[in-house]
RNA sequence: CGGGGCGUAGCGCAGCUUGGUAGCGCGCACGGUUCGGGACCGUGAGGUCGGAGGUUCAAAUCCUCUCGCCCCGACCA
């Protein structure tokens, strides 16, 4: 490609709206542009990344013998309302009517669809395995979209579904997928790691989540320092704490104090001086956990894990009860509310009663309470509610948890008979028997991998895309304003396409600096300078995006160089 | 949905407090000088000031409503 013909808008400033890395390089590099929040259009050149990254996906999906297919997004409502999902998803569900008032949505999974295909079309075991998968567009209305292509209303997934006649079936082919898709992860260059996840509202058994580990990521992960446990905060557990009581003999005596304007543990933190810190207070939050008012206690440099309150309390979901509520039920302030004396039901993290003489809400506006004991001053259950974090033991060793930021790329669930069940999706066996078939699917964000990929991949001047899936493999950047360097970059660049290499021809009539800044940007691996200045030695510079240095190398052997040196870059 | 911020030329912004000719930088077009890390000079094109209503002799500016975008939170494969 020519670049005075190519259509790459790129742009020097930092564009408003963009906060993030990935947002701000593929706006400034001109691979992707806003339409609505949420909403982008892909530029030729994220369009060839795109479709980079769907042909590995799609290599290693066929090797693992699924098989591509390509089902509508534009959906009766029939089969969600079949499966519960019609009005399980609620808002995020994007409705459309018709023009005859029938009801349909645009797809934001396909777990349904997919399933009436093959409760129409597969009757026997002997049609069984199958693994179906689609690259296609999804959509979800996003209570909040953000961050560029990370998190979409409209996105590109790689969707796969398994069906098979037993669990032990379904768990081997989960366990292929498992494995497909560490080798797709690998290919794209991606750092990463593999945590148990919750399987939210997608109903299953068993999942995995392949987290891209980014300082930007909107998930947090914990993973062990010695053995290969990892888990999403979600869910992750810490291990054995001892949630010992404190020691009787050295309790102080309650005291109440006034502490006007402290609503959040920093800012009692701060009230009680140099001698105070958060491991030595406690968060108290009010829940309401189905129609039961439940107050929750974690010690103040913990968080509380929502997931594990709402299942060990046996409902669906806590939900954080509102300013007003909180004043309604408890006559105190946010800020302010305590275990002391509290009227209803009370549960305790173990690191929580653990702390002697603990700083705490009064109870009342505007006091706290220093010395609060567990067992002398309240009593709780207790129960493990907080969420993991840095410096945790491993609930499988005797290793050390690290907190980590990660990028949700891709997650793989065992579904069991969940949806076949509802649609009544079964098979015939040898006996002639009828089961529900067994499934299993297995989403990848591929334009969201977009993103991730330069969230890891980038510096102070650019985008540096692993070779794999870089738009083009090679920039060659005449200088000057003679005709030597253009012509003869114009040759090399000429050659490179013969041998197939996908190069990237800098023809403008652009001072080097500018030429040099926009190649820094668009990340391209590899770069040929053609100077007069070299040339009248003969030879050409050499530099990879992510070296500092570039190498003189004898004009005519530049070829050979640039193939050895994309070799050198595949690994 | 709760909290905060922002909508003025393609992009980034000033102007608004105190109403009175719509400005700057980048980019773009043309001419000239320049040419190894986002050059310089000159000329020029380009704006319903997000939208609607109101106050006023007069609204980018004041008031009301509304739409959109971003960030934090809630929520969410």
């Amino acid at each position: 490609m020519r670049y005075s013909r190519a259509f790459i808008p790129t742009v020097k400033e930092v564009p408003k709206d963009a906060t993030m890395p990935s947002h701000i390089l593929m706006l400034r590099a001109g691979y992707a542009r806003m339409v609505g929040a949420g909403i982008y259009e892909l530029l030729p050149l994220g369009t060839r990344v795109l479709h980079k990254i769907e042909k590995i996906v799609r290599e290693e999906m066929d090797a693992a013998g699924a098989q591509e297919l390509l089902m509508p997004t534009f959906l009766p409502g029939e089969y969600f309302k079949e499966s519960g999902r019609w009005e399980l998803y609620g808002p995020t569900l994007l409705r459309i009517k018709d023009r005859k008032g029938g009801e349909y949505h645009l797809g934001p999974t396909h777990e349904e669809i997919v399933t009436d295909l093959v409760r129409r079309e597969v009757k026997s075991y002997r049609q069984l395995p199958l693994n179906l998968y689609q690259i296609q567009n999804k959509y979800r209305d996003e209570p909040r979209p953000r961050a560029g292509l990370l998190r979409c209303r409209e996105f590109i997934m790689k969707d796969a579904y398994s069906f098979d006649v037993s669990d032990e079936a379904a768990l081997a082919s989960y366990q292929q997928m498992h494995d497909t898709y560490h080798r797709i992860f690998q290919r794209l260059g991606l750092d990463y790691r593999v945590v148990e996840a919750d399987s939210g509202a997608i109903g299953g058994k068993q999942s995995a989540e392949f987290q891209v580990l980014a300082q930007t990521g909107e998930d947090s992960i914990v993973a062990c320092n010695e053995c290969d446990y990892a888990a999403n905060v979600e869910i992750a557990r810490p291990g054995p704490v001892t949630g010992a009581e404190p020691d009787a003999s050295q309790m102080l005596p309650l005291e109440r104090i006034e502490t006007p304007n402290t609503h959040t543990i920093e800012e009692v933190v701060a009230f009680f001086g140099p001698d105070a810190n958060a491991a030595h207070t406690l968060k108290s939050l009010v829940y309401l956990a189905g129609d039961e008012i439940v107050l929750a206690i974690v010690r103040g440099d913990h968080e509380i894990n929502e997931i594990s309150l709402a299942r060990q309390l046996g409902v669906d979901e806590v939900v954080l009860a509102s300013d007003a509520a909180v004043k309604e039920t408890t006559n105190t302030e946010i800020g302010f509310v305590g275990p002391v004396d509290f009227e209803g039901r009370i549960i305790a993290d173990p690191d929580a009663v653990s702390v002697l003489n603990a700083i705490a809400g009064a109870g009342e506006t505007p006091y706290h309470l220093k010395n609060v004991n567990h067992g002398r001053d309240y009593t709780a259950e207790v129960l493990s509610i907080r969420q993991a974090t840095s410096g945790d033991p491993c609930p499988k060793c005797s290793g050390t948890l690290e907190l980590y930021r990660g990028i949700e790329g891709g997650h793989i669930f065992v579904l069991g008979t969940h949806y076949s069940d509802r649609m009544n999706a079964t098979f015939l066996d040898e006996q002639g028997n009828s089961h529900p078939i067994v499934m299993g699917c297995y989403g990848i964000g591929v334009t969201r991998l977009i993103a991730a990929i330069i969230e890891q991949h980038h510096d102070e001047q650019g985008i540096r895309w692993p070779v794999h899936v870089a738009p083009y493999e090679v920039i060659v950047t005449p200088i000057g304003k003679d005709e030597e360097p253009l012509t003869k970059a114009t040759e090399i660049y000429e050659t490179l396409c013969a041998e197939g290499v996908e190069a990237l021809l800098d023809d403008r009539s652009e001072r080097p600096g500018v030429k040099f800044k926009d190649a820094d940007l668009l990340g391209i691996p590899l770069r040929i300078t053609v100077g007069s200045r070299g040339l009248k030695q003969g030879t050409v510079e050499l530099k990879k995006r992510i070296e500092a240095e570039s190498e003189d190398v004898p004009a005519v052997n530049i070829v050979s160089a640039t193939k050895a040196a994309l070799a050198a870059l595949r690994g």
